[in-house]
RNA sequence: GGGGGAUUAGCUCAGUUGGGAGAGCGCUUGCAUGGCAUGCAAGAGGUCAUCGGUUCAAGUCCGUUAUCCUCCA
């Protein structure tokens, strides 16, 4: 390729080109691209460029607009319009049920949308990082589909309008001193009656009529299709623009604005309300504008995909080119690795449940993508530091957690090669099967079986299936797939409307937060939930009900602390508080009215459990030290990665690559003790975010904290951001005992422990155990019990196998007399007597030793076994093969003593419930084995 | 949150309609063999994860618990 290298650190872009003047492509390319900084045709000595990807003539170019330029120069555009700019949301948002990951910009502004809470500002910029997963399949196939994309937004809630959005959008695509792109380039979409918004397009804009069209509600409306089919809630029409690429290439939607104008309320017609404030909510694909700017056909070819893509040729050992045979595979392990990296930066590794299983079913499918381009080793964690490295302007702080990242996904990658490994066999038996039945399709729902219990993904079977000629029969395979969807039970994601606590807030406000400093107080009702529906009062005994306070000692879980229980009480009036949640600023208290009536005004003295929230404090503080420990003692990658904080027992999960061992454990319990034992002072302050973080204070990637924070230090060893409740010195936790350790997900380790009195009983219930097995073994000097046991068990072991040799050798001297007591029949014997004293073992001794010895023979024992009567009858092969049968025989005499039984033909067993008929089934299997004998 | 599956010898795994717990590798011993993954023979090694149920009889059928794998949302 060219030798000359641009003059900063720009990447070059290529692309194909006829093969003309110098001059005129400079025109051309100009023309293409506003931000043209420098092209080529040649290389500096003259000759043309060779490139096996781009053919002969191509043009070497680049411009000023890099991606992270467009990023930044959108935000600076919206801030220059006043709008304030935010930080891109977490991808996981840790408090939104209704979505697994960040679907959009709005995501993050979904309560000022609503007009939930206070509002800070009134219109607002960001770029926001988002995973979908809805058209994953489309991903690496078509130019633009990806998991893991950023979305540009402006925000406005019930500030500016479609005037304003119209109007700066236009702005920022067109100016010179902006993007610059060519109106005649740019087209336009409105929704068929939103003559609003087409007026300002056409009459103030200014585009002609053929650049604007009007479209249904299944295109042009949020949500779609929301007037004929729902949801109820917040909706509107939308406005998107096109890019038309000089290329002839197909249109881009490169953004979308939606006019949040209408509440929904039921079926059409006349179910959109107005809102009374409208809202402003768009969206622009990064990439996609990216792609438009830097002239290239595909989001995958822009400057912070691209070089990923290549990096992922180089670790499978191909060499990515669009087009090429790997093209598609390679465009997915970027898209896939980038969506992983960044969500198990914030804690989500791969596992089973909910957004830790899309992590895994990305990753997987990236890993399986190079599997079938060959790679049999882990790869994709070789690429996370090519993520960062193209990621690292925006999102510094993605170095911090790198060798984590990587070794989650190396683990996972690992523990995937298994998997297949494992499904290996299966898959083998089931090309037998089909192979050997002549067919050339595997049975679907054997595949899709082989799907849901080995994770063998339906491509991997598929492309195995091809090598060996065979294919799957997809129909058959549908039909499972849905039966397990249906069986599994589907969920369906809430959508964004506001329930009856967000209108109690509108109204009443947050509530006042008391916890801190008391844990009772008296307070007001100022609303009651019963079923899920706002009522004014409650007074059915036993009611569930949710109260609504004006201020509130209560905690409302939180940070992975548990919400507080208590009561609330006033005159002849008792609710039982189980739960307390928080929802926005609410505190909502989950209880049941044990006695009295409660009304929405009344005034109630709200009482904490205080010795509850004792053990809740003592169990937070306990986790604070934990954390310390596991720094010390593990390294400072083990950070937390989630926590659950009860009454005196908390768990606490960090990512660490490997079990923790045992020696480590008791380190890690040593040092939280001594800090207990130091009885540190705990004190809380409160500071900007950056001051806490310039004191060097814990903080979680992927959680979101507001401006000021709440800085939890314990002496000069932990400081913590932590909205919890916490002890005033180290010394009150007691005692700190770790029960476990185990595994959670990919890289992911659990540690259980519990503080205080839970501790002490702890220890006491183990020493109980202990002293119980002790007795029972009679074993006083408890340190003697492991010995103790062994010896046992080999004492056991001893008499079994001395009691199996005293009956075979009893058994062999009885049964020279059975043989010459027994009747003859011709050639053959039968035996037919009742035995004393001997187990189901015993009897097959006696049929194997009597047949051994006894030639041409047919046998039926039977004895008494704990009331119930045994039969087992056996019969010499020479008389089996003359076609009488140990199994009808016992089965006939099994009759005699009420039971039924069955075996093969040369040995049988049956039991009855009759004891004292024994001789009777004895004398029928005589009678049988005489007839079949003469017969 | 819900679904499917697994758990059998030290290891890897078979085990049909319920009727006598198996193979390969490894281990011990003996014999053969001057050498590499040597050959032959014998042997040891099992709470069939757990607890309960059905049954005359459960590794096998049903349920519980534990651990692990896996899928769906």
């Amino acid at each position: 390729m060219g030798s000359s290298t641009p003059v900063d650190d720009r990447t070059w872009l290529f692309l194909p080109c006829p093969e003309i003047s110098r001059c005129l492509l400079l025109v051309q390319m100009a023309f293409r691209l506003p931000h043209l900084l420098r092209c080529d045709t040649t290389n500096t000595d003259g000759s043309m460029f060779r490139d096996q990807t781009y053919g002969r003539h191509f043009v070497r170019y680049y411009c000023t607009m890099k991606t992270n330029e467009l990023r930044e120069a959108y935000l600076s555009f919206f801030e220059s319009k006043g709008c304030v700019r935010r930080p891109s949301d977490v991808l996981v948002p840790k408090d939104d049920p209704t979505v697994l990951f960040t679907p959009a910009g709005m995501n993050q502004f979904k309560n000022q949308f609503l007009g939930i809470g206070p509002l800070e500002f009134t219109k607002a910029t960001t770029s926001q990082k988002c995973l979908r997963t809805g058209d994953i399949g489309n991903v690496g196939v078509t130019a633009y589909h990806h998991t893991f994309f950023e979305m540009l937004g402006n925000f406005s809630f019930g500030d500016y309008f479609k005037k304003e959005a119209i109007h700066w959008a236009w702005e920022f695509l067109t100016d010179k001193k902006w993007l610059g792109l060519d109106p005649q380039r740019l087209k336009v979409t409105v929704y068929l009656d939103d003559d609003e918004a087409y007026d300002i397009w056409h009459k103030e804009v200014g585009l002609s009529t053929d650049h604007i069209r009007r479209d249904d509600e299944h295109e042009n409306f949020w949500p779609a299709g929301a007037p004929s089919n729902g949801p109820d809630g917040v909706c509107g029409p939308c406005s998107e623009i096109y890019y038309y690429p000089p290329s002839g290439g197909k249109e881009v939607e490169i953004w979308n604005l939606v006019f949040t104008q209408f509440n929904r309320v039921g079926d059409p017609p006349d179910n959109l309300k107005p809102l009374p404030k409208q809202n402003i909510d768009t969206g622009m694909g990064l990439e996609r504008c990216a792609a438009v700017l830097q002239g290239v056909e595909s989001n995958y070819e822009i400057d912070i995909l691209r070089p990923l893509c290549e990096a992922a040729g180089e670790t499978v050992g191909k060499k990515y080119s669009f087009a090429g045979p790997e093209g598609r595979a390679l465009r997915r392990i970027a898209d896939h690795l980038r969506a992983c990296a960044f969500a198990i930066h914030e804690g989500v590794a791969p596992g089973s449940h909910g957004a830790e299983y899309i992590i895994r079913l990305l990753l997987r499918r990236a890993f399986l993508e190079g599997y079938l381009i060959g790679m049999r080793e882990p790869f994709l964690h070789l690429l996370v530091p090519k993520v960062n490295e193209l990621m690292a302007v925006p999102y510094p702080e993605l170095s911090k957690t790198e060798q984590t990242v990587a070794g989650t996904i190396k683990e996972e990658e690992q523990h995937f090669l298994g998997t297949i490994d494992r499904g290996l066999g299966k898959f083998e038996k089931l090309v037998e099967k089909a192979k050997s039945g002549g067919g050339n399709v595997l049975p679907g729902k054997e595949v899709f079986d082989l799907h849901q219990t080995d994770g063998f993904i339906l491509d991997l079977t598929q492309a195995m299936a091809a090598d060996r000629g065979l294919t799957i029969d997809m129909q058959e395979y549908g039909i499972a797939e849905e039966d397990h969807k249906r069986k599994s039970g589907q969920g369906s994601w809430g959508v964004m409307a506001a329930g009856p606590l967000d209108e109690i807030q509108k109204v009443v406000g947050d509530t006042e937060f008391l916890a801190y400093e008391t844990t009772s107080s008296t307070a007001k009702v100022v609303g009651l939930i019963v079923d899920g529906q706002p009522v004014e009062v409650v007074k059915t005994p036993d009611a569930r009900v949710d109260v609504i306070l004006d201020r509130s000692p209560f905690y409302g879980e939180s940070g992975g602390q548990v919400g507080d229980s208590g009561t609330l009480s006033g005159p002849s009036l008792l609710v039982n508080v189980e739960d307390v949640q928080k929802h926005g600023g609410l505190i909502v208290h989950r209880g049941v009215l044990v006695s009295g009536e409660l009304k929405v005004g009344d005034s109630v003295d709200a009482q904490v459990d205080d010795e509850r929230r004792a053990g809740i404090r003592r169990a937070h503080t306990a986790t604070h030290l934990l954390h310390h420990a596991l720094h010390q003692v593990l390294g400072d990658h083990a950070m937390q990665r989630g926590s659950k904080v009860e009454d005196d027992q908390l768990r606490f999960d960090f990512s660490h690559g490997a079990a923790v061992k045992a020696d480590e454990l008791l380190n890690i319990e040593d040092i939280v003790n001594a800090k207990i034992v130091a009885g540190a002072p705990v004190s809380i302050d409160y500071m900007d975010l950056k001051d806490a973080k310039a004191q060097g204070a814990m903080a979680l990637f992927g959680e979101k904290y507001p401006d000021r924070v709440r800085l939890v230090s314990m002496g000069e060893f932990s400081k913590e951001l932590c909205g919890g409740t916490h002890l005033d010195n180290t010394g009150q936790v007691g005692l700190c005992k770790i029960a476990q350790e185990e595994n959670v997900a990919a890289g992911v380790r659990r540690i259980t422990a519990y503080t205080g009195k839970k501790a002490l009983d702890k220890v006491r219930e183990s020493e109980r155990l202990l002293e119980d097995v002790g007795r029972a073994l009679k074993t006083p000097q408890l340190h003697d019990l492991p010995r103790k046991i062994d010896q046992l068990q080999e004492e056991l072991k001893t008499l079994r196998q001395e009691r199996a040799q005293f009956t075979k050798a009893s058994v062999a001297n009885r049964v020279g007399e059975l043989l010459a007591k027994a009747e003859q029949v011709g050639e053959a014997r039968i035996v037919c007597i009742e035995l004393q004293d001997v187990d189901r073992d015993t009897l097959r001794e006696y049929a194997d030793q009597l047949r051994n010895q006894g030639g041409s023979i047919a046998v039926l024992l039977g004895t008494t076994i704990e009331g119930k009567v045994a039969l087992l009858a056996a019969v010499s092969k020479d008389l089996v093969k003359r076609g009488i049968k140990a199994g009808d025989c016992v089965r006939e005499a099994a009759k005699a003593v009420g039971g039924g039984g069955g075996g093969r033909p040369d040995l049988a067993e049956a039991g009855g419930k009759l004891p004292e008929k024994t001789p009777q089934a004895l004398e029928v299997a005589a009678t049988y084995y005489r007839n079949a004998l003469n017969g």
